[in-house]
DNA sequence: CCAAAAGTGTTAACTGTACACCCATGT
DNA sequence: ACATGGGTGTACAGTTAACACTTTTGG
């Protein structure tokens, strides 16, 4: 492990994580790596390299998980309490994995995790099983796995900051294919301010804001009238 | 500085900036160190200890710059650029001031900053003059000094961040004393906003909130109506 | 009585919500 | 024809913005 994480290469103390949103059968996930040998999960993260910006790096561990460029990614809190990683479960995951390192190694020292959200297309994404990880999927954001640290609560305060954001910055498009259909965006906005919404008012409304082109019809072979696709207007 | 500074005491690579917000004489203002022999003001900051939480290290910067304690105070964003401090001007501030200090020690590394703002009751404040201030005073947020590395950046950030939340949370009253006028009020909003409010429908709108209790009248002395004195309802 | 500033009543404009109907599509 | 779901017209309610009037204070 100290082959890989040369403390010389990266900003001590300070890791990134990264709340990966995506959006999929009526459900808002994240993606979450399994780790190896212990019945946790965690959020992608990394760490600052000693010339990079920390936005850069987020970027950059972001795409290192997804394999996208471009995303809309957005920090949103700074994790900073000095018990927040319980050092019991890192210990369990380097005695369960034969990893040792020295004590006073700069991996086992305290950290303070810069959280990030990042908004992506679901379909676009196949998820990278790092060094250390049994598995990379995505979770209902409803029905989270067991987590590592204080993980839980990052992905918490990353879903209260998405909500809020939800009214003043229209930053959801990320989340959808390049076209969609208004059902689709609705279902979207349902999903994660977790309340219904009226169908037709939520169109008005969404229609008012002058940001969506409708483009097409889309026929499903279903027995109703085809809703139209939208895409999201976006300076050429 | 070596002496004052020990590295094993804090946390390398990391600092705490504060932007503390007074409101006074029709302005909103923030407290500003003059660093000594060189012509540049920076923000209020310090560093995070090694076994302390951020927002301790947040609270305990600000009362050693302003003697107060239970002030609120929200950390708003990082500052986490590479190149987000100008060597040279660290040079100067440090050759002007006869102090040496290794050029590996870790005072002179790169630092990622955590911003904070704090709003505060300008009347109760007697600001702080650091070791390394020549001066520390109250500037106008709209006349603000030269100021060093990225600080005047992380101001504006700050005035963005509060001005977002006046929408949403009822937090400009820490800024005002205990008791204070329905005109002093919107004045505090019309600066903050940076745009004019009309007279009745603020007042209208401030009384509907519930959350202001009319205490008593004030008699100024001018020739015209005394107004009521109001004060942040808090429970008891 | 007058000027100045505070407080309140009234109305017009706007926005959001609910109910309705019409339209397109496949069985 | 009809069941299903998409799109839009309209009316009602609640909120916000504008104007006007009254009240209080000292000169």
């Amino acid at each position: 492990m100290d082959t890989l994480f040369k403390s010389k290469d990266y900003l001590p103390h300070l890791s990134v994580d990264c709340v990966i949103f995506g959006f999929h059968g009526h459900k808002l996930k994240v993606v979450l790596p399994k780790l190896k040998k212990v019945p946790l999960c965690s959020l992608p993260g990394g760490y600052v390299r000693a010339q990079e910006s920390v936005n850069k790096a987020a970027q950059r561990i972001l795409r290192e998980r997804t394999g996208l460029e471009n995303i809309y990614l957005e920090q949103f809190c700074v994790f900073g309490e000095s018990d927040r990683a319980d050092p019991q479960v890192l210990r369990d995951f380097l005695v369960s994995n034969n990893i040792s390192i020295a004590a006073d190694s700069w991996l086992m020292q305290r950290f303070i995790s810069i959280g990030y959200y990042a908004l992506v297309d679901f379909s676009q994404v196949t998820t990278a099983v790092g060094a250390f990880d049994e598995s990379c999927e995505w979770y209902d954001v409803q029905q989270l796995p067991d987590l590592a640290f204080d993980h839980a609560d990052i992905i918490l305060k990353a879903l209260e900051t998405l909500r809020l954001m939800l009214d003043h910055k229209l930053v959801v498009f990320n989340l959808l294919p390049d076209t969609f259909t208004m059902k689709e965006l609705q279902t979207l906005y349902e999903t994660i301010l977790d309340k219904p919404l009226r169908r037709d008012n939520f169109q008005r409304k969404m229609l008012s804001t002058g940001i969506l082109q409708r483009v097409e019809k889309k026929f499903t072979g279903a027995a109703n009238k085809a809703p139209y696709l939208y895409r999201f207007w976006t300076m050429p």
